[in-house]
DNA sequence: CGATATGACCTGATAGTATC
DNA sequence: GATACTATCAGGTCATATCG
């Protein structure tokens, strides 16, 4: 017995550290429940709440949301935040043993006397998360356990608190100042959202034209044995109206060439030398990123060898895009997927010592187009973050039907996703032009896999990953799941430089949740489909959410009015 | 080895929504 | 309509890779 128990993960982590009683505790049916504890909040446990005067208190509400099957997420919310506070406020009121404790503590907090910089939302917040690991905890132990065993685990019991969120008003004001940010937000995507989606298409037609007169140049150069460096360039004359001049390099050749070496692979990249206007020869823009390699703003730009003028402009840069907390070293567009964007080390080093503007363009081929295909998705359907990143290149869940009563016969695109909030698939309608680019990402896949298949992958999002097995994942690179992190980088990448304003004049930052406002907004008012299509098509199971999402913008009122 | 660039993993705030 | 749960989004820190 004893040794099985030993044999525990949880229990060598746990022994002699929190509760023996609390650490063998087990269900009706003799199971432990530290054996259904999920893997990321027992590490979250074992690292940060061991050692704390609340360690039993937290090991006890622990078990009982798990018990209760709270989604893992909720419950490493809910405890990271208890936690947190609670370390600030025992440090704050100079507590050490749990006994100390009491709602006196707390409502100095929630007045704000006692920590004054925290926000009333971080206020509310903690007073939420306790409620409810409060709330949890007594249902759950008067339910399970018997008389000796509830006294026993009595002292182990959060302190009940003789006041709740009702008596601070914080919530609804945070929650409705929220909402006001996101509508003003939104009545600025959404009369762009065509706009949007037409640029995101521009721009990965120039990327990939780019990268399709790059690779016929390499293609020549091999085939006549001409060695790199080698000067090209082309018109890109559909919108810009401009030729492009570049220099196509390898590793080898820049290093013999600039004396630098390199330890890694031998790459391909190009040096991007001039655009000029084909009327008037006059220098043109280029590619819409080149301001973003220039300023070496992909990943963390916030280093530290960084001048203070150069930060300085890098700020103002960022600022005038909207993002406000640049001079905190806010940092758009860093990803967290190698292989997308990030331009490598070596190429990073020398733009900077030489002062060229180099590229690594398979990386932003690669991010433009998963950017492409997600914002197709989300400004074709108003899908969430979490059912983007479901998609997979297999047949349960990408599905074609075919619609024979209507003459010629249609066919339907669904994919098959799981929505928030529930555990079985559900229908997602997407245009034929989506299927079409999905198939354009495979065969990318396939090249860089140098395979005829795309692998499974670990799905990537934490939250909801009980639910999703390894797949093929659509939204995949270098055998990892893209995660969503990644999506809004990508996207404010690809997007970059498109102004979107609210009325106010303020630069809105794009993200995937944001496109899903607009995208309610744009389908109700502007193209009219009645508002319970809207909600099916969202996936929502109250109307009421659907009406907030999709109420009229301050732009689409004043067009009417005006 | 030292400096820079990138990656992996952890933490936590805040927005959104299903449900009571 | 409020609450309780669930999802999104972002920042921090430390480890590892790259190159002079």
């Amino acid at each position: 017995m004893t040794n099985e128990l030993e044999l525990k993960q949880w229990y060598q982590l746990l022994f002699g550290k929190i509760d023996s009683a609390l650490l063998e505790l087990k269900d009706y049916d003799g199971n432990y429940y530290w054996d259904s504890v999920d893997p990321n909040s027992l590490r979250y446990f074992v690292s940060n709440i061991v050692g704390t005067p609340w360690q039993n208190h937290m090991g006890l509400s622990l078990l009982s949301v798990t018990d209760r099957k709270l989604s893992p997420q909720s419950i490493y919310n809910l405890m990271s935040t208890i936690n947190a506070r609670l370390k600030n406020l025992f440090a704050a009121a100079e507590l050490s043993e749990m006994v100390e404790f009491n709602y006196s503590v707390v409502e100095k907090y929630l007045t704000g006397s006692l920590m004054p910089d925290h926000t009333d939302r971080q206020r509310q917040s903690f007073l939420t998360a306790y409620g409810s690991f409060i709330f949890n905890v007594s249902k759950w132990i008067t339910t399970q356990f018997t008389n000796e065993q509830q006294s026993y685990f009595s002292k182990f019991l959060f302190p009940k608190l003789p006041f709740d969120n009702r008596d601070f008003s914080v919530r609804t004001k945070a929650l409705d100042v929220a909402k006001e940010t996101r509508k003003t937000e939104t009545s600025a995507v959404t009369p762009q959202l065509p706009e949007i989606r037409a640029e995101s298409h521009f721009r990965w037609n120039q990327v990939h034209r780019l990268r399709k007169a790059m690779r016929d140049v390499l293609e020549k150069a091999r085939h006549d044995r001409i060695t790199l460096p080698l000067e090209f360039s082309y018109d890109e004359s559909e919108y810009t109206n401009e030729r492009w001049h570049f220099v196509l390099w390898d590793k080898e050749s820049f290093g013999r060439y600039y004396k630098v070496g390199t330890s890694s692979e031998n790459e391909v990249f190009l040096e991007f030398v001039r655009a000029e206007n084909l009327d008037d020869g006059r220098p043109g823009d280029g590619l819409w990123f080149l301001e973003i390699l220039r300023l070496r703003l992909i990943g963390i730009w916030d280093q530290e060898y960084l001048e203070d003028n150069e930060r300085l402009k890098i700020v103002e840069y960022l600022n005038q895009w909207g993002y406000e907390d640049a001079v905190q070293g806010q940092a758009p567009f860093q990803i967290r997927n190698p292989g997308l964007l990030t331009q490598s080390v070596f190429i990073v080093r020398n733009s900077r010592k030489f002062d060229k503007l180099l590229i690594n363009l398979e990386p932003i081929y690669v991010a433009c187009t998963f950017a492409r295909f997600a914002l197709d998705i989300i400004t074709s359907s108003g899908a969430r973050m979490n059912e983007l990143l479901q998609i997979s290149y297999d047949k349960n869940c990408c599905i074609v039907t075919v619609d024979n009563s209507v003459t010629p016969p249609s066919k339907n695109y669904i994919y098959r996703l799981i929505p928030k909030g529930r555990e079985e698939e559900e229908n997602y309608y997407m245009p034929e032009e989506v299927y079409r680019f999905m198939s354009d990402i495979v065969n990318l896949l396939k090249e860089s896999y140098n395979s005829s298949s795309i692998p499974e992958v670990e799905y990537s999002a934490a939250t909801r990953k009980h639910l999703m097995s390894k797949k093929r994942y659509i939204f995949q690179y270098k055998g990892r799941h893209i995660n969503e992190f990644t999506i809004n980088a990508i996207i404010r990448f690809l997007l970059h430089g498109t102004i979107i304003q609210t009325s106010e004049g303020n630069q809105v930052v794009l993200k995937a949740h944001l496109l899903r406002h607009a995208f309610a907004t744009h389908a109700v008012q502007t193209e009219k489909i009645p508002i319970d299509i809207v909600k099916s098509l969202l996936h929502q199971k109250d109307i009421s959410v659907t009406e907030y999402y999709s109420a009229p913008t301050h732009q689409q009122i004043s067009d009417t009015v005006g």
